[in-house]
DNA sequence: CACCATACGTTTACGACGTATATGTACACT
DNA sequence: AGTGTACATATACGTCGTAAACGTATGGTG
């Protein structure tokens, strides 16, 4: 998964081998950083974010509540903790495909993967927003810096001055974020259920006051996916990166 | 017992106004819908969501928090009531400026109307990104559907089919609410830092390994503002509504 | 070996939280 | 005057985040 050390975390002695040793507690031997992580994030993704407590993260470790403190600060630190675990993800995702030499389709290429990531860990992807407004810029675990830092790099070598790269980055990752959470917005309610439309709670709207609603419903329901995303990313970059090998 | 309250408690001591019937609760007046909603969101504004319960709440009130529940199905709902609350506040703002026989123009209205309430309320905008993950859209309040239906009337007014419509939809609820949480992002850390480099903890970042994102950084705590969403917003219509008004 | 500093996990405790349930209380009717 | 109903309170339970104090195993040092 590739996490950070946590800088919180004391002066950290160098750490023993993987081997299991007396005192052990739980299946996954001793604590760590990335193994908290992990619990979390899999508690998250099977239970739900109101699931995710110090407590049953312990648990899920075989580990009382106050061991987890070492590992992340606090609960907060823990929910920024799944955030940089989305972004370790995005670093993997963006490794397993080959880099573009051209800058646009490799802003298409991080989009995408982007996209994938937070759609595979939809309980967590709301965090994207709102840990993202608790932190400020410099606090952000590293990997999510290294994720700016690609795509400024990107719109750098576009030729953008710095005030155009910065409107730039803004669209690109407003962009992204809005595609992610309105694409996960689709899918609330009965994610099993096969018919978008019910999916929706369609039944019981007021087809009287509302009719365009009512009858655009289904098609809302459909998802963006990653082909909506980026013809809107296209868009986005030949206002605010005009002259730059736009598309048309 | 309502009229012999311990008298000496302190915010509800001088709370019964002249006029007011016997077993009133709190400055208020009798509760209400209303009222619940707008004292949560004055303490949400004022205090953050973390200090939003419904202890406090009904404390606001002077009264207790068993008694919001016939207003409020639990917090969840009442964080809802809080979307419901801004929305209601956007028909406000849209009712105070004039309609455009234009739709693209309405649309940037009914966009900068939707910033506008949205950072006027910074501590509960994140909610809008949230809450409509766990709300499906028929069970939304009303004052959402009827934005909703808004902005669908005028795509249609537009000449879009309903795929394109959809797809349009899509696109701008997205802009929208990723410009609105892209600037929000732009002001955490200390607000009243006068600096917007320094409000992002600018210190500290590793400029060796991040080096674009440390000399874009003070470009990067600008938000883009109304007019970056109103350029995105152009930007995508025309790819999204071809052929119809299409700026330049 | 004995000794100890340190890293790591536990125990205990406290106050706040959401909310189910049961219990008043005041008002609108007859 | 009596009663049903709408409304707020009181009480209680289980869970939460986390501060503080406490063991205990480990690896480095004499």
């Amino acid at each position: 998964m590739a996490i950070e050390k946590d800088p919180s975390a004391g002066p950290t002695a160098e750490r023993r081998a993987p081997g299991r040793r007396a005192g052990d507690h739980g299946r996954y031997g001793r604590l760590s950083r990335e193994l908290v992580l992990t619990a979390a994030l899999g508690l998250v993704d099977r239970e739900g974010l109101s699931a995710l407590s110090m407590r049953r993260t312990g648990a899920e470790l075989g580990v009382e509540a106050m061991a987890l403190y070492r590992y992340a600060a606090g609960k907060d630190a823990l929910l920024d903790g799944l955030v940089e675990a989305l972004y370790a993800e995005l670093e993997e995702e963006l490794a397993a495909s080959e880099e573009s030499p051209e800058w646009r389709d490799e802003l298409h290429r991080i989009a995408a993967a982007t996209y994938r990531v937070a759609l595979a860990h939809p309980q967590v992807a709301p965090l994207l927003a709102t840990r993202m407004l608790a932190v400020p810029l410099a606090r952000r675990p590293l990997a999510v810096l290294r994720d700016h830092e690609r795509v400024l790099a990107l719109l750098n070598r576009a030729g953008l001055d710095e005030e155009a790269t910065a409107a730039a980055f803004r669209a690109v990752n407003d962009w992204i974020l809005g595609c992610i959470l309105g694409d996960l917005r689709a899918m609330v309610d009965n994610p099993d259920e096969p018919d978008p439309a019910f999916r929706l709670g369609l039944h019981r709207m007021p087809a009287r006051e509302l009719p365009r609603l009512r009858a655009a419903a289904p098609a809302l329901a459909r998802r963006a996916g990653p082909e909506g995303m980026a013809v809107g990313l296209d868009a986005l970059l030949d206002r605010f990166a005009p002259g730059a090998g736009a598309t048309e």
